[in-house]
DNA sequence: GTATTATATATGAAAAGTAATATATAATGC
DNA sequence: GCATTATATATTACTTTTCATATATAATAC
């Protein structure tokens, strides 16, 4: 459960790094969350996050392109799911995340970062 | 060990994805692996990742306004150390997968998402 | 006090990401 | 075939990020 400090290479990191920062954004964190529940059409994630459906098929091009998601058709639905166990550890991840910070076993400046005018 | 599904909190989801986000980078997820080692001057940061000065206090500062990171002056120098668990907890989950795909437990299509070019 | 070292800050250009509007495509029901 | 439904794609304006260059600041060594 604790670090060993074995370098995490280079190739992963970039990898990693593009997964990461695709999952920055917080209705694609909703959707893959919604998508840990099991496959779900465009229609369905659209109405779960009330988001326009062009903008939902944005999300999950760009998700598709960087192996976050996949996708079966069948007919004119698109069934998306996600696409590797990387990113069912980050959701448990935060779940772990959040657990810590509601039992106050953690704190977190949330005022901190959020709402925040971007620097640099 | 399992995520069990309970939902991850709207204001959590936001402070997660600013986080996410902010780690989405190589040299800032080579950053804070190596401050996992202890705290660092921006001088041994930046000969450690090959950096130019400037950037590294660029990225150092992004990740010092999002709660990442945080530092102690002592005269001239500035420490820097990583700012909470969740980072920490992140990179667990970074080396858990990389051993996965290490041992072969896991597949991951690399090629699909490298030096791609953006979409949307 | 002058030079040097360590680091921060300012600025600007280029690249990437975001969100909206409009349109295309393709399957389905009648 | 025609309307409808489900979804993708194109385009564009806007915002944010990234990286480099230049400069400022402040402590330290001499």
């Amino acid at each position: 459960m604790v670090r060993e400090s074995s370098k995490i290479s280079t190739e992963f990191i970039q990898t990693a790094a593009r997964i990461l920062k695709t999952l920055g954004h917080p209705d694609r964190i909703k959707i893959v969350e919604f998508l840990e529940d099991g496959e779900k059409t465009v229609g369905q994630i659209q109405r779960e996050l009330n988001l326009l459906q062009p903008v939902t098929s944005q999300h999950l091009k760009v998700m598709y392109d960087r192996n976050i998601v996949t996708f079966r058709q069948k007919g004119t639905r698109y069934f998306y799911s996600l696409a590797n166990n990387f990113i069912i550890k980050i959701l448990d991840c935060m779940s772990e995340v959040q657990e810590k910070l509601d039992s106050g076993e953690w704190d977190f400046d949330f005022s901190k970062i959020e709402n925040q005018k971007e620097a640099v």
